[in-house]
RNA sequence: GCGCCCGUAGCUCAGCUGGAUAGAGCAACGGACUUCUAAUCCGUAGGUCAGGCGUUCGAAUCGCCUCGGGCGUACCA
């Protein structure tokens, strides 16, 4: 990567100068940015500042001293400037040379070994198997989805999981309000009242149920009858849930289930481990687990004096078992409405033996869905919430994905359901979708004029400014995917792609690509603009957009 | 009460972990299609970065306080 190449050299102008090792610190921490001004050059460095601050030196002196010296074979220019920034401006060959590295590369372009290799887990969306999924699970989904595809890219192993919650009260709800609508089909009137779950979606299945038991399963006992009828629910629940998903652009590697920790004993083991280790106490009849030495509050119980494993124990055991199961890092990705259970998951993981560093908990916001002007209240319980399927149907996988991915996920955003219909002209989706679509075009005009890249395209013949602007811009594509996942905000990725867009749009208008009187700048005009295509592919891929091919 | 998150252009949001003159898209206004897709481009206008104090060469970014909004504070999950 280009940035690589300018640290190694400024590291070097460093060393040169006589500074001192520990002054200069690790190459990798040096920073080259992007300056927003750009008489600045393409990249520049506050390098001087930093070592500055160690050695009692005037930055402005660092700059010059090392702008004199630094190797400049893949610069053209090396500027020290005013404070004391030092700013680079690369060769057009090499920004060139990263047009054939992306033609080489294709859809792999973007991918590093940055990560080494090691596993991480990402567990998302873990919505409870009692009804549908909500369009507020969208904003997780697509956060976590997309958290992993950059993860991946990044270099490192990653795992997509969904955690199933099927135990406790939430399903015993489920399995008595399966069970009403079982007898609703056999013609008994209900109470509605009665129902845990009021949504409409129980009914399909308890006939289904219905048909392929009969109604023999009322001889059972209830306890038996209830947990047949609640398997059966959860399973269906978890198909659809599996099908939207799907809809969605997202498959999980790993549907975990709650009820195998209990039925494995590993829940009762847990508790053991914690005693063993003085983490946890008995006290008025239940066990506690002494949080509040750790950075919680208080203390949590763990076993409740009915004997019942608290849920917050059962999700010690989870995460117990992520890090046996060999994980370096696990991140859950969380509701901001879960935000208060993040110490005490903390502090669990730590009291079990681990370093509470390798999980991370990322809280992503709360959307605010709004629906003819007014805000939508919604319950799963009341069954009168809008569903991720609505929202796919409405406005698309797309749109929505896009939507959601675009914004940090510490923003509290709204979603109108009928501005992102209406607006969809003037959305920043179809700008990024519409380069990708225009450069295809573009490529199949050549073709017809018999003119191609691959046909040997010089691009040493590529030197207007707009040009190498475009390609230094894709040269930071692997780099924006590297701090995209790093500081675990895909949301950069369209940050950069919207600019890599906007690039191409005003390159586009400067230059004519397709000139059949001018066949050998067309080609390489051809070859930098397949070079965008594939990076626009790239990107969106890990969005999980699509990139059409006309539109 | 305490804790977490947010407050940036009329609207929706970025701002690269402290850098150089705070940006983009909508909306408004003015231009650009007999030539590769005008879902585009070029330009104008629009800001007390909620407010205050502090930290330092330098703050939208870090710390403290105030105001305003969201969420959370279970032997629920």
């Amino acid at each position: 990567m280009l940035i690589d190449l300018i640290r190694q050299r400024v590291h070097s102008a460093f060393v040169e100068m006589g500074i001192d090792a520990s002054a200069i610190g690790p190459k990798e921490s040096i920073q080259i940015d992007t300056p927003k001004n750009r008489k600045f050059g393409h990249y520049a460095t506050n390098f001087p500042f930093v070592v500055s601050g160690k050695v009692k030196r005037p930055p402005l002196d660092l700059a010059s001293k090392a702008a004199e010296i630094i190797d400049r074979d893949i610069f053209s220019k090396i500027e020290a400037v005013k404070p004391g920034f030092i700013n680079f401006t690369l060769k057009p060959e090499t920004l060139q040379s990263t047009i054939a590295e992306i033609t080489a590369a294709g859809a792999e372009y973007g991918k590093t070994a940055f990560g080494g290799g090691k596993r991480i887990q990402v567990e998302f969306v873990s919505a409870n198997p009692t009804g549908p999924l909500s369009v507020g699970h969208g904003r997780l989904a697509a956060f976590g989805d997309t958290l992993a595809s950059i993860i991946s890219s990044a270099g490192f192993d990653v795992q997509r999981e969904f955690y199933v919650n099927d135990v406790g009260n939430q399903i015993e709800n489920l399995s008595k309000s399966v069970e009403l609508r079982c007898k609703e089909t056999l013609g008994e009137t209900i109470d509605p009242e009665q129902l845990g779950y009021k949504g409409e979606y129980l009914v399909p299945i308890a006939k289904v149920f219905m048909a392929e038991n009969g109604k023999e399963v009322f001889a059972l006992p209830e306890n038996e009858r209830r947990a047949a009828m609640g398997e059966f629910a959860i399973r269906k629940m978890l198909a659809y849930q599996a099908e939207t998903l799907k809809k969605f652009g997202i498959v999980f590697d790993v549907w975990f289930r709650e009820h195998q920790l209990h039925d494995e004993g590993l829940v009762e083991k847990t508790l053991e481990l914690l005693v063993s280790r003085s983490e946890a106490y008995e006290e008025e009849g239940a066990f506690w687990f002494a949080t509040s030495r750790y950075k919680d509050d208080k203390d949590r119980v763990l076993k409740k004096s009915d004997g019942r494993p608290t849920y917050f124990l059962a999700d010690m055991t989870y995460h117990n078992n992520k890090y046996q199961r060999g994980f370096d890092t696990v991140i859950d990705i969380w509701g901001a409405d879960h935000h208060g259970y993040i110490d005490r998951m903390k502090s669990g993981v730590e009291a079990m033996g681990y370093d509470p560093a390798r999980l991370e908990v990322l809280i992503v916001q709360l959307v605010r869905f709004k629906q003819s002007g007014d805000y939508v209240r919604m319950s799963k319980r009341a069954g009168n919430m809008i569903t991720l399927d609505d929202l796919i149907e409405e406005v698309g996988t797309d749109m929505a994905r896009f939507f959601f991915l675009t914004r940090s996920r510490d923003s509290h955003l709204d979603f109108d359901i009928e501005l992102a219909k209406e607006k969809s002209e003037a959305n920043p989706l179809f700008y990024l979708q519409y380069a990708h679509a225009r450069i295809c075009s573009l490529i199949a005009k050549g073709a017809e004029s018999g003119l191609n890249y691959k046909d040997g395209g010089d691009l040493s013949l590529l030197k207007e400014e707009k040009e190498l602007l475009l390609m230094k811009r894709l040269a930071d594509f692997p780099v924006e995917i590297q701090s995209s996942a790093t500081s675990r905000e895909p949301h950069r990725l369209i940050t950069y792609l919207t600019e890599l867009a906007g690039d191409f749009h005003t390159f586009y208008h400067d230059h004519r690509v397709v000139a059949p009187e001018e066949p050998e700048i067309s080609a390489a005009r051809l070859g930098l603009c397949t070079a965008v295509r594939t990076v626009l592919a790239n990107g969106l891929r890990l969005l999980g957009v699509s990139a059409p091919e006309s539109m």
